[in-house]
DNA sequence: TGGATTCGAGAAAGCGCTTTCCGAGACTGC
DNA sequence: GCAGTCTCGGAAAGCGCTTTCTCGAATCCA
């Protein structure tokens, strides 16, 4: 059988006798027609298998029912979780979700953009940690900012004020200075950070939320403290197995993975050179994906409402902005200790 | 600034000076274009920030450049980690990829492929579980059928044969059996299952494959000691407190979860009764996605190619099935012996 | 230099749907 | 019984784009 055209309207409408307006009256519910016909047109496009042709709604003026999200890895436990969010609230609403990795390239992330303008998305959603790159956010904004006017809703989790758009901001800074200030209080005074490539302004704030809560009980994290390590679960292996290598004698009492996806790495080498967590070192990670309660030992680490952020975000698109200031919604994250971390024997 | 209408090809023809024949093949390329026409067109459209309507063009004939993937979860490891691969293929061919979750509804799963029918997407892909319903069935085959006659491509990944469709199977059963046998040759006896929802052909597949193999080595599994639960980490949580709670005697000395997502539910819930592993009951999984290696003790399971999983099915939607055979590409598994199973001590 | 070819730009016909806008019946009220 | 209302179905105008089809102009060869 070959490939055939598809079903049309006019197809139904044929086969119910009708006019194609009448066909789309019953079809959408629209405007009332007189039972007979409607039972006819109804009988004849389940009978044909119709399907109407969503590009052809949507030109005619009809709705946009697809929302993109875009965010850096889909098989991110964090990412996961949000989109997770993002899903519920999506479905709630009858919208479809497009959802799109850009395996962190940037280029790649523009690219995306223009797509789902192209597509005429009813939003789209940023979520994960911006570029700290100027020319980056120029091209971004240089998307972003025609979609917005052809009515296009835009909404991000966890992004730099850069683009002006509304945001749900989990407290990084604040969250990972807790977290400080909760491992100072077990006694640890020696730390090392794993923390994320530096563009990234995620890791930026909460590496300065750790460093200045630190320094607020008086220690100071070295430079070469400070290793960075990419955003994944290797990344954390491979950064903690560098720190390893690099100083066998004088080993932090305690370590900080900027995420818990690294800290899951980070506990692994760890474990790998015969050290025990947290009997030689303390660990923490930042986020709480879900899965972080079920390591032995469960892990340390600051609780950010994922599924939260996603429905925050998404609510945001949904509602629009009405104003034109953009909109920021705060979510605080909440210092969970488990059993990665103890007091220092050292 | 009010919402105002979109920049449309024929504002950039406007503006450059041309017909929208020329602006339509300078900006897609088709036919050449005298160099100055040209270079005003671009000159246009870039000044415009002009976004083709997709809609318009997918309308017109263009192609349509957009596939949809339906999973029961996003935030489910084992659907994350296929999804990944799907999107690397996609993203290598130039297409978007439309992420759906069913959260475990039926329903919604044949509301999707309504819905991406509607958008007419290039391809639609299956990924998880069928569920053995007639009902379910026939209303999907409903949709799909119609589908493929209007020249839509479909695959899956992990369905039954109810529907004739091109599918990447993994071995489901013959990774069972490989597993029971292992565990077996470590000299267990006695076993446990952790069982997700008998209506998943995925669960019927590697229950029976174990259970055979067990079988073939005289022992058997009763009806007992097979315990149901939900197919997610709480659902190997709950399953395996029931477990414990229903006989706190003669505890198995080995348990197999069919999914290491149940498996690292039940790890924890040995933990919390004070059981460890696998000093006091071994414990294996099945899929082997990637947080597993990272558990204290790592855990044993079947290792399947799940990127691959993923790509595999992208690449028979891509490469559209020539004969009217549904295609079937088998991917067997792996066991891979890790530190949560061992020699039984009992 | 003239006629045969090319080449490239513009006009126009859809793609499948929604939605005014109209007009034809079916009513109502006096 | 007839003007005045009200319903409701149908014709037709787009929505923004691609793609023939057509035709004028430029190029070529003899």
């Amino acid at each position: 059988m070959k490939a055939r055209p598809h079903v049309t309207l006019e197809d139904v409408a044929r086969s119910a006798n009708v006019s194609l307006a009448t066909a789309s009256r019953v079809l959408n519910g629209t405007a009332s027609v007189r039972a007979d016909l409607r039972e006819r047109v109804s009988a004849a496009a389940a009978e044909l298998a119709y399907a109407p042709n969503a590009h052809a709604q949507a030109l005619a003026g009809g709705t946009h029912r697809t929302v993109g999200v875009i965010c850096h890895d889909v098989s991110d436990p964090y990412f996961a979780a949000i989109a997770g969010g993002v899903m519920r609230v999506a479905t709630d609403n009858g919208l479809l979700v497009m959802l799109a990795g850009t395996f962190r390239d940037p280029d790649r992330e523009v690219a995306y953009v223009s797509t789902l303008r192209a597509q005429r998305a009813a939003a789209i959603l940023l979520i994960g940690s911006a570029f700290e790159d100027r020319a980056w956010e120029r091209a971004m904004a240089a998307e972003l900012e025609p979609y917005r006017r052809g009515g296009g809703q835009v909404a991000a989790v966890s992004r730099h004020r850069g683009l002006k758009i509304d945001t749900v901001q989990p407290d990084n800074k604040g969250g990972a200075a807790e977290l400080a200030k909760a491992l100072v209080g077990l006694g640890h005074k020696r730390f090392a950070v794993l923390a994320g490539p530096r563009k990234l302004s995620t890791v930026i704030d909460r590496l300065a939320g750790f460093t200045d809560a630190l320094a607020e009980h008086g220690i100071t994290l070295r430079e070469d403290d400070v290793i960075e390590g990419a955003f994944t679960r290797d990344g954390g292996y491979e950064a903690t197995k560098r720190l390893l290598a690099g100083r066998k004698r004088k080993l932090p009492t305690c370590l900080f993975a900027v995420t818990d996806v690294m800290a899951i790495g980070a506990m692994t080498a760890l474990r790998e050179e015969g050290l025990s967590v947290p009997g030689d070192v303390s660990v923490a990670g930042f986020d709480d994906i879900p899965v972080v309660r079920d390591l032995a030992p469960a892990l340390t680490t600051v609780r950010l409402p994922l599924e939260e952020l996603g429905e925050r975000a998404m609510d945001l698109a949904v509602k629009g902005s009405a104003g034109s200031r953009p909109r920021t919604v705060r979510l605080s994250g909440e210092v969970v200790l488990r059993d990665s971390t103890a007091r220092p024997r050292r």
